[in-house]
DNA sequence: CTTGACTCCGTACCATGGTACAGAGTCGAT
DNA sequence: ATCGACTCTGTACCATGGTACGGAGTCAAG
């Protein structure tokens, strides 16, 4: 059972040392005993570092991918602990997917209209943004 | 022509005088003469900010807003180049909601997969993220 | 002329996800 | 024993978009 330094774990996951040590500060990884005061990983340690960044390509945040690797780490912790992150987490894209879908309309709608010629003032990309929305602060003017 | 104190400005433009400050360290709004050391603002600049929000509610960043003001500042500048940096939003949006849809399939799909039911171990979730894609780093393992 | 509200500047802090040092210590090979 | 490669800790830095605070100065009203 030979174990990996710092180095190692960090080639084989393919992130630099720094990094492993960072997800180390923030939880996702459990420092190694290591006697000498030099980490001695177990050899499964890039796995769970590919994990990590597989789950990020997923859309879930260093603070949810902690939450994932603690269901996998706690022997109770059931799959519809898991499904429920991951519910969670389409759901927040599928919100994310709404916005930008709302922004793309809006904005592909203002290039259209403009023709790209003459000079700025009276722009109607520009008069839209200076126009549109934000009613709110607009009557707190004193 | 009375001129606008710093907090007036921010409360017409419905932001924190921290921010109008930050907004100008960031180039978007010119710091006013104001010869007593107290900024004296134009009665205009709370539509600016207003505008600076309105571009950031349609996706560009404070970066891009500044080039945006930039070309309203610019007597010379012409539609076109406006328009440009609205198409490029368009793509980058476009782009960014491809990703997210992306997402959103694998995601969705793994949720229909997993039956909620049972202990994390085997949960088709982990399975994936465990061993989906990445082959790369997993090559470079020595 | 004092008080309260405001402003000034510089800097530090928040989250997010890392990256980059410096200076010291240590390991393995020669 | 010495050397290069590695590791250790702690801290600072990058971008992004702000927020907060200390200590000083100033303005206007009473």
């Amino acid at each position: 059972m030979r174990k990996f330094t710092i180095g190692r774990v960090a080639r084989a996951a393919g992130v630099g040392v720094e990094t492993v040590r960072y997800y180390e500060r923030r939880g996702l990884v459990k420092r190694p005993p290591g006697g000498t005061g030099f980490r001695e990983y177990d050899r499964n340690v890039p796995d769970r570092i590919r994990f990590i960044r597989r789950a990020q390509e997923l859309g879930f945040t260093l603070r949810e991918v902690a939450d994932l690797l603690r269901l996998t780490d706690t022997p109770g912790a059931t799959r519809g602990e898991v499904r429920k992150l991951a519910e969670e987490k389409v759901e927040s894209v599928r919100e994310r997917i709404r916005d930008l879908r709302r922004i793309e309309k809006t904005l592909s709608g203002l290039v259209e209209q403009c023709s790209g010629r003459g000079r700025v003032s009276g722009c109607p990309i520009i008069e839209a943004i200076t126009t549109t929305g934000n009613k709110k602060a607009k009557e707190d003017q004193r």
